[in-house]
DNA sequence: CTGATTGCAAAAATTTTGCAAGCCT
DNA sequence: AGGCTTGCAAAATTTTTGCAATCAG
């Protein structure tokens, strides 16, 4: 698991712990956006004591330190994305297929904006909904 | 509500019922996203009887039409979006406050998106995360 | 008429919480 | 040592499902 993660966690004042050491690795293995119950069941083979409240409670720990996201993909299930890279998804509402991209222009109107607000920038998320080629016919 | 959204309704086959009006009322009077239960809560005054359960259902059918969207905003929250205006958010993962802002260069990327993909776009949400100006400090 | 849709009630699934024991610093 | 964390188990929430009665078209 990479060393900035650790890092930015114990800087914040938390306990590193075998189940969140396993948390925080199967976040960062995983797909990117994991549901709660797949990030049990991957941090679980880490850690085989693992219970379920300590990956909520990790979870929030780590949505509250801006490393997670909570996000939804279109099937009505939470998931969690890390932040950090940005996450550019095509979803159809038909057959709920996923499609990521690279193109973003968010660097474009982004200085406007941080003035603006006053904004840090950590990540972003940018979906577009809408039906896929199949589904559009 | 709008005629629009009774008319693409009816047109899918759907039969257009007294708690599928409430639900698809409170939407539209609502604030853009809102969870299931802020639905039930509101859809309720103006169809006494509704059942939760009919709330589920009915938002399932309208996410299915492309007319909402589950979205999260950061609090753990599943919410509803209503679909065509595009949605463009600022969330703070420290004090969980959102901001909306109405900038937004997709235009700029989107034909050469919808020329590969052959995808539809029916709405979009740009979430970007990180901190405020409050919290930052 | 006829089948889609509803409310109800019970079942499932998902999250949260209280605590004593255990582990990190 | 001291107190943050954990697993457990139970409670609270949220969502889903089966079905007979009802309603829209």
């Amino acid at each position: 698991m990479s060393e900035a993660m650790v890092e930015q966690f114990r800087a914040s004042g938390h306990r590193l712990t075998g189940p969140r050491v396993a948390v925080m690795s199967a976040l960062e293995r995983g797909t990117g956006h994991m549901s709660p119950a797949e990030v049990f069941t991957e941090a679980a083979k880490e850690c085989p004591t693992l219970n379920r409240a300590s990956v909520y409670r990790t979870l929030e720990i780590l949505t509250g330190l801006g490393m997670v996201r909570p996000i939804f993909l279109g099937d009505g299930v939470q998931r969690f994305a890390r932040v950090g890279d940005g996450h550019h998804h095509l979803v159809c509402s038909g057959c709920g297929s996923l499609t990521e991209f690279e193109e973003c222009q968010l660097v474009d109107v982004w200085p406007a904006l941080a003035a603006r607000f006053g904004f840090r920038m950590e990540g972003h998320l940018l979906e577009i909904y809408g039906r896929c080629s199949a589904c559009a016919a």
